[in-house]
DNA sequence: AGCGCTACCTAACCTATGTCAAGTAGATTT
DNA sequence: AAATCTACTTGACATAGGTTAGGTAGCGCT
Protein backbone atom coordinates (compact mmCIF):
# COMPACT_ATOMS: atom_id res chain seq x y z
CA UNK A 1 0.00 0.00 0.00
CA UNK A 2 2.67 2.68 1.22
CA UNK A 3 5.32 1.43 -1.35
CA UNK A 4 4.64 3.76 -3.56
CA UNK A 5 4.30 7.27 -2.02
CA UNK A 6 7.54 6.14 -0.17
CA UNK A 7 9.36 5.53 -3.45
CA UNK A 8 7.99 8.96 -4.09
CA UNK A 9 9.74 10.06 -1.10
CA UNK A 10 13.07 8.40 -1.88
CA UNK A 11 13.10 10.54 -4.64
CA UNK A 12 14.18 13.58 -2.71
CA UNK A 13 15.28 12.59 0.38
CA UNK A 14 16.72 9.77 2.43
CA UNK A 15 14.45 7.69 5.09
CA UNK A 16 15.69 5.31 7.89
CA UNK A 17 12.83 2.38 8.12
CA UNK A 18 11.80 4.43 11.46
CA UNK A 19 11.35 8.13 10.11
CA UNK A 20 9.18 5.69 7.15
CA UNK A 21 6.82 3.86 9.43
CA UNK A 22 6.61 7.19 11.47
CA UNK A 23 5.18 8.64 8.33
CA UNK A 24 3.14 6.06 7.21
CA UNK A 25 1.85 5.97 10.59
CA UNK A 26 -0.23 9.57 9.77
CA UNK A 27 -1.32 8.82 6.25
CA UNK A 28 -4.82 7.99 6.11
CA UNK A 29 -6.30 6.21 3.04
CA UNK A 30 -9.57 7.48 1.44
CA UNK A 31 -11.05 5.90 -1.95
CA UNK A 32 -13.48 7.84 -3.77
CA UNK A 33 -15.95 7.15 -6.87
CA UNK A 34 -15.75 8.56 -9.70
CA UNK A 35 -17.86 11.85 -9.43
CA UNK A 36 -17.38 12.19 -5.53
CA UNK A 37 -16.24 14.86 -3.92
CA UNK A 38 -13.06 15.03 -1.88
CA UNK A 39 -13.57 18.88 -1.43
CA UNK A 40 -16.41 21.10 -1.03
CA UNK A 41 -16.16 24.98 -0.98
CA UNK A 42 -17.10 26.02 2.89
CA UNK A 43 -15.69 23.02 4.47
CA UNK A 44 -12.21 23.03 6.21
CA UNK A 45 -9.19 21.83 4.35
CA UNK A 46 -6.93 19.76 7.11
CA UNK A 47 -5.48 17.74 4.78
CA UNK A 48 -3.21 17.20 1.17
CA UNK A 49 -3.53 14.39 -0.85
CA UNK A 50 -1.16 11.85 -2.34
CA UNK A 51 -2.68 10.17 -5.86
CA UNK A 52 -2.21 6.59 -4.99
CA UNK A 53 -4.30 5.84 -8.34
CA UNK A 54 -6.87 7.35 -10.24
CA UNK A 55 -7.44 11.15 -11.17
CA UNK A 56 -8.89 14.06 -9.73
CA UNK A 57 -9.49 17.65 -10.34
CA UNK A 58 -10.02 20.69 -8.54
CA UNK A 59 -11.67 23.69 -9.92
CA UNK A 60 -13.52 26.55 -8.80
CA UNK A 61 -17.41 27.16 -9.40
CA UNK A 62 -18.21 30.85 -10.02
CA UNK A 63 -21.56 33.08 -8.70
CA UNK A 64 -22.53 32.72 -12.33
CA UNK A 65 -22.04 29.15 -12.56
CA UNK A 66 -18.82 29.19 -14.73
CA UNK A 67 -16.54 26.10 -14.03
CA UNK A 68 -12.83 26.79 -14.14
CA UNK A 69 -10.00 23.94 -13.31
CA UNK A 70 -6.86 24.83 -12.11
CA UNK A 71 -5.41 21.18 -11.60
CA UNK A 72 -5.78 18.13 -12.27
CA UNK A 73 -3.94 15.27 -10.45
CA UNK A 74 -3.05 11.58 -11.57
CA UNK A 75 -1.01 8.76 -9.68
CA UNK A 76 1.85 10.43 -8.09
CA UNK A 77 0.42 13.29 -7.85
CA UNK A 78 -0.58 15.94 -4.82
CA UNK A 79 -4.08 17.25 -4.65
CA UNK A 80 -5.67 19.94 -2.33
CA UNK A 81 -7.79 23.04 -2.21
CA UNK A 82 -4.24 24.85 -0.83
CA UNK A 83 -5.26 27.93 -0.38
CA UNK A 84 -7.13 26.68 2.20
CA UNK A 85 -4.88 23.50 3.54
CA UNK A 86 -2.12 26.58 3.54
CA UNK A 87 -4.04 29.36 4.60
CA UNK A 88 -6.00 27.19 7.33
CA UNK A 89 -9.00 28.72 5.19
CA UNK A 90 -12.23 27.43 4.08
CA UNK A 91 -12.66 25.77 1.03
CA UNK A 92 -13.21 27.78 -2.40
CA UNK A 93 -12.79 24.91 -4.08
CA UNK A 94 -14.38 21.63 -5.28
CA UNK A 95 -12.08 18.77 -5.51
CA UNK A 96 -13.52 15.75 -7.64
CA UNK A 97 -12.67 12.25 -8.56
CA UNK A 98 -12.80 12.27 -12.46
CA UNK A 99 -12.25 8.42 -12.38
CA UNK A 100 -12.06 5.75 -9.21
CA UNK A 101 -9.04 7.20 -7.24
CA UNK A 102 -7.39 5.97 -4.00
CA UNK A 103 -5.45 8.69 -2.30
CA UNK A 104 -3.87 8.96 0.98
CA UNK A 105 -4.70 12.32 3.19
CA UNK A 106 -2.01 14.10 5.73
CA UNK A 107 -3.26 15.98 8.37
CA UNK A 108 -1.60 19.51 8.70
CA UNK A 109 -1.30 18.97 12.44
CA UNK A 110 0.77 15.92 12.11
CA UNK A 111 2.78 17.27 9.18
CA UNK A 112 3.65 20.47 11.44
CA UNK A 113 4.86 17.87 13.98
CA UNK A 114 6.74 15.74 11.67
CA UNK A 115 8.57 18.35 10.45
CA UNK A 116 9.48 19.46 13.67
CA UNK A 117 10.36 15.82 14.56
CA UNK A 118 12.12 15.22 11.31
CA UNK A 119 13.34 18.54 9.42
CA UNK A 120 14.28 16.23 6.56
CA UNK A 121 9.94 16.21 5.71
CA UNK A 122 10.16 20.04 5.80
CA UNK A 123 13.05 19.40 2.78
CA UNK A 124 10.66 17.26 1.09
CA UNK A 125 7.51 19.22 0.95
CA UNK A 126 9.84 22.63 0.46
CA UNK A 127 11.42 20.79 -2.74
CA UNK A 128 7.94 19.94 -4.27
CA UNK A 129 7.20 23.18 -3.18
CA UNK A 130 9.37 24.59 -5.12
CA UNK A 131 8.82 22.90 -8.16
CA UNK A 132 5.01 23.47 -8.03
CA UNK A 133 6.00 27.22 -8.13
CA UNK A 134 8.41 27.02 -10.90
CA UNK A 135 5.46 24.75 -12.91
CA UNK A 136 2.91 27.12 -12.07
CA UNK A 137 5.17 29.75 -13.45
CA UNK A 138 5.86 28.55 -16.67
CA UNK A 139 2.07 27.79 -16.88
CA UNK A 140 1.10 31.50 -16.56
CA UNK A 141 4.36 32.75 -19.25
CA UNK A 142 2.48 29.76 -21.34
CA UNK A 143 -0.84 31.59 -20.74
CA UNK A 144 1.03 34.89 -22.08
CA UNK A 145 2.87 34.14 -24.97
CA UNK A 146 0.66 31.54 -26.67
CA UNK A 147 -2.42 31.01 -28.56
CA UNK A 148 -5.04 28.34 -27.54
CA UNK A 149 -3.14 26.33 -29.99
CA UNK A 150 -0.06 26.38 -29.14
CA UNK A 151 -1.19 25.83 -25.20
CA UNK A 152 -3.27 22.60 -26.35
CA UNK A 153 0.02 21.60 -28.29
CA UNK A 154 2.07 21.84 -25.23
CA UNK A 155 -0.54 20.70 -23.12
CA UNK A 156 -0.98 17.21 -25.19
CA UNK A 157 3.06 17.39 -24.96
CA UNK A 158 3.77 17.81 -21.29
CA UNK A 159 0.49 15.42 -20.26
CA UNK A 160 -0.20 12.98 -23.05
CA UNK A 161 -1.49 10.71 -20.17
CA UNK A 162 -4.01 13.56 -18.76
CA UNK A 163 -4.80 13.99 -22.33
CA UNK A 164 -5.81 10.55 -23.11
CA UNK A 165 -7.90 10.27 -19.60
CA UNK A 166 -9.93 13.46 -19.14
CA UNK A 167 -12.81 14.45 -21.94
CA UNK A 168 -12.10 16.88 -24.06
CA UNK A 169 -13.99 19.59 -22.41
CA UNK A 170 -12.54 19.44 -19.08
CA UNK A 171 -9.18 20.08 -21.26
CA UNK A 172 -10.67 23.13 -22.70
CA UNK A 173 -12.00 24.30 -19.84
CA UNK A 174 -8.79 23.92 -17.84
CA UNK A 175 -6.53 25.41 -21.21
CA UNK A 176 -9.66 28.69 -20.27
CA UNK A 177 -11.13 28.25 -23.86
CA UNK A 178 -14.75 26.50 -24.96
CA UNK A 179 -15.06 23.38 -25.67
CA UNK A 180 -16.06 24.31 -29.18
CA UNK A 181 -13.12 26.30 -29.65
CA UNK A 182 -10.86 23.06 -28.67
CA UNK A 183 -12.89 20.92 -31.40
CA UNK A 184 -11.97 23.62 -34.26
CA UNK A 185 -8.51 23.76 -33.46
CA UNK A 186 -8.38 20.08 -33.24
CA UNK A 187 -9.58 19.91 -36.71
CA UNK A 188 -7.20 22.27 -38.03
CA UNK A 189 -4.51 19.83 -36.00
CA UNK A 190 -4.95 16.62 -37.34
CA UNK B 1 21.09 48.06 6.79
CA UNK B 2 19.66 44.43 7.76
CA UNK B 3 16.95 45.64 9.53
CA UNK B 4 14.39 45.66 6.95
CA UNK B 5 14.83 41.81 6.12
CA UNK B 6 15.38 40.52 9.62
CA UNK B 7 12.19 42.24 10.37
CA UNK B 8 10.65 40.22 7.15
CA UNK B 9 12.23 36.83 8.82
CA UNK B 10 10.66 37.95 12.16
CA UNK B 11 7.23 37.56 11.10
CA UNK B 12 7.15 34.16 9.73
CA UNK B 13 10.35 32.66 12.26
CA UNK B 14 12.15 33.77 15.38
CA UNK B 15 15.69 34.19 15.76
CA UNK B 16 18.39 34.55 18.14
CA UNK B 17 21.31 37.64 17.25
CA UNK B 18 23.27 34.56 16.34
CA UNK B 19 21.35 33.57 13.98
CA UNK B 20 20.59 36.88 12.40
CA UNK B 21 23.99 37.66 12.52
CA UNK B 22 24.89 34.21 10.71
CA UNK B 23 22.04 34.61 7.79
CA UNK B 24 23.16 38.66 7.37
CA UNK B 25 26.48 36.98 6.97
CA UNK B 26 25.45 35.16 3.83
CA UNK B 27 23.65 37.95 2.20
CA UNK B 28 25.65 39.90 -0.18
CA UNK B 29 24.24 43.79 -1.64
CA UNK B 30 23.74 44.79 -4.49
CA UNK B 31 22.32 47.73 -6.15
CA UNK B 32 20.95 48.64 -9.72
CA UNK B 33 20.56 51.44 -11.77
CA UNK B 34 16.93 51.72 -13.52
CA UNK B 35 17.34 49.78 -16.56
CA UNK B 36 20.13 48.21 -15.23
CA UNK B 37 19.80 44.56 -15.41
CA UNK B 38 20.23 41.73 -12.76
CA UNK B 39 20.05 38.87 -14.53
CA UNK B 40 20.43 37.87 -18.29
CA UNK B 41 19.35 35.02 -20.69
CA UNK B 42 22.26 32.43 -20.61
CA UNK B 43 23.66 33.57 -17.27
CA UNK B 44 23.62 31.03 -14.37
CA UNK B 45 21.87 31.69 -11.29
CA UNK B 46 23.16 31.55 -8.29
CA UNK B 47 21.35 33.54 -5.79
CA UNK B 48 17.60 35.22 -5.15
CA UNK B 49 17.05 38.33 -4.12
CA UNK B 50 15.49 40.62 -1.81
CA UNK B 51 14.21 43.96 -2.52
CA UNK B 52 14.92 46.78 -0.22
CA UNK B 53 14.22 49.43 -2.17
CA UNK B 54 13.04 50.54 -5.43
CA UNK B 55 11.06 48.02 -8.17
CA UNK B 56 12.25 45.28 -10.20
CA UNK B 57 10.69 43.25 -13.52
CA UNK B 58 11.30 39.43 -14.38
CA UNK B 59 10.41 39.12 -18.20
CA UNK B 60 10.85 36.57 -20.91
CA UNK B 61 11.52 37.71 -24.26
CA UNK B 62 10.56 35.32 -26.63
CA UNK B 63 12.15 34.55 -30.42
CA UNK B 64 9.99 36.78 -32.04
CA UNK B 65 11.00 39.13 -30.03
CA UNK B 66 8.09 40.07 -27.58
CA UNK B 67 8.42 40.93 -24.18
CA UNK B 68 6.24 38.80 -21.54
CA UNK B 69 6.65 39.99 -18.02
CA UNK B 70 5.72 37.53 -15.23
CA UNK B 71 6.67 39.25 -12.31
CA UNK B 72 7.09 42.77 -10.88
CA UNK B 73 8.99 43.44 -6.94
CA UNK B 74 9.24 45.95 -4.60
CA UNK B 75 10.24 46.74 -1.50
CA UNK B 76 10.06 43.61 0.55
CA UNK B 77 9.50 41.31 -2.42
CA UNK B 78 11.53 38.71 -3.30
CA UNK B 79 12.67 37.76 -7.15
CA UNK B 80 15.05 36.11 -9.30
CA UNK B 81 14.86 33.68 -12.49
CA UNK B 82 13.56 31.22 -10.08
CA UNK B 83 13.83 28.45 -12.26
CA UNK B 84 16.57 28.54 -13.35
CA UNK B 85 17.63 29.69 -9.34
CA UNK B 86 15.99 26.43 -7.82
CA UNK B 87 16.56 24.08 -11.10
CA UNK B 88 20.15 24.70 -11.62
CA UNK B 89 20.06 26.28 -14.89
CA UNK B 90 21.02 28.56 -17.08
CA UNK B 91 18.50 32.11 -16.88
CA UNK B 92 15.69 32.37 -19.47
CA UNK B 93 14.81 35.57 -17.76
CA UNK B 94 15.62 38.76 -18.14
CA UNK B 95 15.32 40.55 -14.46
CA UNK B 96 15.61 44.32 -14.85
CA UNK B 97 15.47 47.45 -12.38
CA UNK B 98 12.69 49.36 -13.29
CA UNK B 99 13.71 51.94 -10.51
CA UNK B 100 16.78 52.49 -9.07
CA UNK B 101 17.15 49.47 -6.68
CA UNK B 102 19.23 48.07 -3.62
CA UNK B 103 18.89 44.50 -3.66
CA UNK B 104 20.13 41.68 -1.34
CA UNK B 105 21.43 38.45 -2.77
CA UNK B 106 21.87 34.79 -1.28
CA UNK B 107 23.91 32.54 -2.81
CA UNK B 108 21.97 28.85 -3.33
CA UNK B 109 25.19 26.80 -1.69
CA UNK B 110 25.22 29.53 1.40
CA UNK B 111 21.35 28.85 1.33
CA UNK B 112 21.53 25.14 1.86
CA UNK B 113 24.18 24.70 4.16
CA UNK B 114 21.99 27.26 6.32
CA UNK B 115 19.27 25.26 6.24
CA UNK B 116 21.59 22.61 7.56
CA UNK B 117 22.78 24.30 10.33
CA UNK B 118 19.52 25.94 11.38
CA UNK B 119 16.05 24.07 10.25
CA UNK B 120 14.44 27.07 11.01
CA UNK B 121 15.22 29.15 7.52
CA UNK B 122 14.50 25.65 5.66
CA UNK B 123 11.12 26.69 7.82
CA UNK B 124 11.03 30.24 6.57
CA UNK B 125 11.74 29.61 2.60
CA UNK B 126 8.86 26.39 2.63
CA UNK B 127 6.57 29.03 4.09
CA UNK B 128 7.06 31.95 1.41
CA UNK B 129 7.44 29.33 -1.73
CA UNK B 130 3.79 28.06 -0.26
CA UNK B 131 2.61 31.33 -0.84
CA UNK B 132 4.02 32.09 -3.71
CA UNK B 133 2.86 29.03 -4.73
CA UNK B 134 -1.06 30.14 -3.52
CA UNK B 135 -0.32 33.33 -5.16
CA UNK B 136 0.02 32.12 -8.35
CA UNK B 137 -2.62 29.49 -8.48
CA UNK B 138 -5.15 32.53 -7.74
CA UNK B 139 -3.19 34.36 -10.50
CA UNK B 140 -4.09 31.70 -12.65
CA UNK B 141 -7.83 31.20 -11.71
CA UNK B 142 -8.00 35.04 -12.42
CA UNK B 143 -6.99 34.14 -15.67
CA UNK B 144 -9.54 31.67 -16.23
CA UNK B 145 -12.20 33.46 -14.90
CA UNK B 146 -11.83 37.00 -15.45
CA UNK B 147 -11.88 39.90 -18.74
CA UNK B 148 -9.19 41.88 -18.94
CA UNK B 149 -10.90 44.43 -17.28
CA UNK B 150 -11.72 42.78 -14.09
CA UNK B 151 -8.68 41.57 -13.98
CA UNK B 152 -7.16 45.20 -14.27
CA UNK B 153 -9.50 46.29 -11.54
CA UNK B 154 -8.35 43.23 -9.50
CA UNK B 155 -4.39 44.37 -10.71
CA UNK B 156 -5.00 48.01 -9.32
CA UNK B 157 -6.75 46.93 -6.15
CA UNK B 158 -4.51 43.95 -5.21
CA UNK B 159 -1.37 46.37 -5.59
CA UNK B 160 -1.97 49.79 -5.66
CA UNK B 161 1.46 50.45 -4.98
CA UNK B 162 2.07 49.38 -8.53
CA UNK B 163 -0.38 50.61 -10.29
CA UNK B 164 1.03 54.01 -9.69
CA UNK B 165 4.88 53.34 -9.64
CA UNK B 166 5.06 51.29 -13.11
CA UNK B 167 4.07 52.09 -16.48
CA UNK B 168 0.65 51.18 -17.94
CA UNK B 169 2.52 49.49 -20.85
CA UNK B 170 4.15 47.59 -18.51
CA UNK B 171 0.96 46.34 -16.47
CA UNK B 172 -0.47 45.57 -19.71
CA UNK B 173 1.40 43.16 -20.65
CA UNK B 174 1.98 41.55 -17.19
CA UNK B 175 -2.05 41.37 -17.66
CA UNK B 176 -1.85 39.52 -20.82
CA UNK B 177 -3.61 42.88 -23.04
CA UNK B 178 -1.81 45.31 -25.43
CA UNK B 179 -1.43 48.65 -23.62
CA UNK B 180 -4.14 49.87 -26.83
CA UNK B 181 -6.64 47.52 -24.92
CA UNK B 182 -5.81 48.59 -21.49
CA UNK B 183 -6.03 52.08 -22.14
CA UNK B 184 -9.27 51.49 -23.65
CA UNK B 185 -10.47 49.86 -20.91
CA UNK B 186 -9.30 52.72 -18.79
CA UNK B 187 -11.03 54.92 -20.42
CA UNK B 188 -14.30 52.68 -19.90
CA UNK B 189 -13.62 52.80 -16.17
CA UNK B 190 -13.16 56.22 -15.66
C1' DA C 1 14.74 77.35 -26.28
C1' DG C 2 14.52 73.45 -29.05
C1' DC C 3 14.89 68.42 -29.76
C1' DG C 4 13.82 63.89 -29.05
C1' DC C 5 12.04 60.54 -25.81
C1' DT C 6 8.53 58.22 -23.36
C1' DA C 7 3.95 57.50 -21.83
C1' DC C 8 -0.43 57.56 -23.06
C1' DC C 9 -4.56 57.99 -25.95
C1' DT C 10 -7.64 57.41 -30.17
C1' DA C 11 -9.73 55.46 -34.24
C1' DA C 12 -10.47 52.17 -38.11
C1' DC C 13 -10.12 47.74 -39.24
C1' DC C 14 -9.13 42.59 -38.50
C1' DT C 15 -9.15 38.03 -36.25
C1' DA C 16 -9.53 34.58 -32.77
C1' DT C 17 -12.58 33.02 -29.77
C1' DG C 18 -17.15 33.10 -27.60
C1' DT C 19 -22.16 32.24 -28.20
C1' DC C 20 -26.04 29.92 -29.70
C1' DA C 21 -28.18 26.28 -31.93
C1' DA C 22 -28.21 21.99 -33.97
C1' DG C 23 -26.51 17.33 -35.21
C1' DT C 24 -24.02 12.67 -34.75
C1' DA C 25 -22.08 8.56 -32.55
C1' DG C 26 -21.33 5.68 -28.91
C1' DA C 27 -22.29 4.24 -24.20
C1' DT C 28 -25.69 3.43 -20.51
C1' DT C 29 -30.18 2.68 -18.71
C1' DT C 30 -34.85 0.99 -18.82
C1' DA D 1 -34.88 -2.48 -28.63
C1' DA D 2 -35.91 2.04 -27.35
C1' DA D 3 -34.74 5.91 -24.80
C1' DT D 4 -31.41 8.78 -22.61
C1' DC D 5 -26.93 10.56 -21.81
C1' DT D 6 -22.46 12.08 -22.77
C1' DA D 7 -18.72 13.50 -25.61
C1' DC D 8 -17.76 15.63 -29.46
C1' DT D 9 -18.48 18.29 -33.82
C1' DT D 10 -20.25 21.90 -36.96
C1' DG D 11 -21.98 26.34 -38.66
C1' DA D 12 -23.63 31.19 -38.39
C1' DC D 13 -23.04 35.13 -36.09
C1' DA D 14 -21.24 38.42 -32.29
C1' DT D 15 -17.59 40.60 -29.79
C1' DA D 16 -13.30 41.40 -27.12
C1' DG D 17 -9.05 42.35 -27.97
C1' DG D 18 -5.16 42.68 -31.47
C1' DT D 19 -3.07 45.49 -35.23
C1' DT D 20 -1.74 49.47 -37.48
C1' DA D 21 -1.21 54.21 -37.69
C1' DG D 22 -1.41 58.53 -35.85
C1' DG D 23 -1.65 62.16 -32.40
C1' DT D 24 -0.67 64.79 -27.91
C1' DA D 25 1.56 66.08 -23.60
C1' DG D 26 5.24 66.13 -20.53
C1' DC D 27 10.05 65.34 -19.40
C1' DG D 28 15.05 65.33 -19.75
C1' DC D 29 19.00 66.56 -22.41
C1' DT D 30 22.01 69.67 -25.40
Amino acid sequence: MYQQILDHLAAVISLTREEEQEFTGILSEKRLAKKEFLIKPGQSVNSEYYVVSGCMEAYYLSEAGDKHIIQFALEDWWISDFEAFFGSKEAQLYVEAVENSILLGIDRDNLETLYERIPKFERFFRIKTTNAFVALRSRILSSLQKNSKLRYMEFCENHPELERRIPNAHIANYLGIKPESLSRLRKELS
